[in-house]
DNA sequence: CAGTATCCGATGCGATACTG
DNA sequence: CAGTATCGCATCGGATACTG
């Protein structure tokens, strides 16, 4: 016997219905907050949604390949995926900006403070950086979280011209500026809750080596998308 | 012992997964359309969206209330709650109309039409209705879907004043007009898929009774929110 | 690296019935 | 009318291991 209402479908004809199906499934916001970031690959994808099963990742690429959100394109047969927005999934940029700026202004920091990751922050702020800003056209930078178990506790970006990468192993590179920050601190800057210079101040973080590089890094050290936009909760 | 990872949590700091948390989980985005459109009382809200049971609304609408979108108020103690929405509920106002407008503009009509409601249909109608544009400050128009099962295809609504009901039982007033119609035809002009003048000229939809109030139905028909955002689909 | 196959458990949710 | 209580199933999704 077929199913008569098929899960997740909402069988409404509203056009707020048919796309909360496609757009509001479990982790989907997610992954299209990651796509509409610039990542193609699917482990790129998992790093931003690291908690996401990669058999769950899978099917929902699908679903939104489906529906015409993304498209997945073979540069070669049999190499690489690379999942790219379509005109429609581009079009989905302003609704899932929408929901991150009504986060950001409604929901209380100590909550989304309850869950750092540091992964994940450093993966976000990788993409953030801004190379030109930087006073070396090739640096390397340690960013380190003392309280964390000592083998999660430390990143390296490392700046080369226009590439940005993120290793958490040591590269072994010379490094210029060295970070060292309570988890929460830096979370909380690169979310725009606090700025970077509050949190020096307070000796919350601590910017050792290149004093160049160290001066400017509130220039080079690009935040959250949604960081500017100010809180609206009566505090 | 305690769940690691409460379900429906993404555990991310970031906004959108916060947002998401609060306002995608599974007939959300639907709850909060029908409490935008203006629907404050529970089976006021169930009639918006039928299908979903009425132990899940109150259980969402609970969580509304903890997570500061809406406010629950009892006129008196023991009476009928009402479900207003604080700011913070009001300004998701774009973010759902956002998903809406996307749906418009991306889905194709035909996957929503295979969805049709007539009682939602009337319902969404319903609530457009322009009472002031109509030539007299009461009538009773005849809705009748021919097609559907004898004791579901007819609906009235009773305009009096600035008062629309809807009945889905004859509530004995004359009637001033008639329209007769598939509910596919009628439910693609609410949607702005096509135009009441069309769908009479192609004869889905019949119009009998009098005339001054048949003649400016297009006034006072009001249409879908989203019955203006033009398709990008290649046609 | 880029996924897929399989398994299983939790839980979300629907159906129904009930109460103030 | 405005919800709540209970039940039981389906399904969703997490964990793990595996393959090209």
């Amino acid at each position: 016997m077929r199913k008569q209402t098929e899960p997740g479908n909402y069988n409404q004809f509203c056009p707020v219905a048919m796309a909360a199906e496609i757009v509001c499934s479990k982790w989907t916001p997610l992954v299209l907050r990651e796509l509409l970031a610039g990542s193609a690959r699917f482990n790129d994808l998992r790093r931003g949604v690291p908690k996401m099963s990669p058999t769950l990742l899978s099917k929902r690429l699908k679903e939104l390949e489906q529906a015409g959100v993304i498209s997945a394109h073979k540069k070669t047969p049999g190499g690489v995926a690379e999942y790219k927005l379509t005109p429609a999934g581009e079009d989905l940029r302003d609704t899932i900006m929408s929901l991150g700026i009504w986060g950001q202004r409604w929901i209380e920091s100590s909550l989304s403070l309850k869950n750092l990751d540091p992964s994940l922050l450093m993966w976000d702020m990788r993409r953030n950086i801004v190379p030109t800003l930087i006073p070396n056209r090739k640096c390397s930078v340690q960013f380190t979280y003392p309280e964390l178990p000592a083998n999660r506790n430390t990143w390296w970006l490392v700046i080369d011209g226009r590439d940005v990468d993120l290793c958490s192993v040591d590269p072994g590179f010379d490094v210029d500026l060295y970070v060292s920050s309570t988890l929460r601190s830096m979370t909380a800057v690169w979310m725009g809750h606090t700025t970077l210079k509050a949190e020096i101040a307070a000796g919350q973080v601590q910017l050792t080596g290149d004093k160049a590089i160290a001066r400017s890094i509130h220039t080079w050290l690009g935040l959250s998308p949604f960081a500017t936009e100010k809180t609206r909760l009566a505090s």
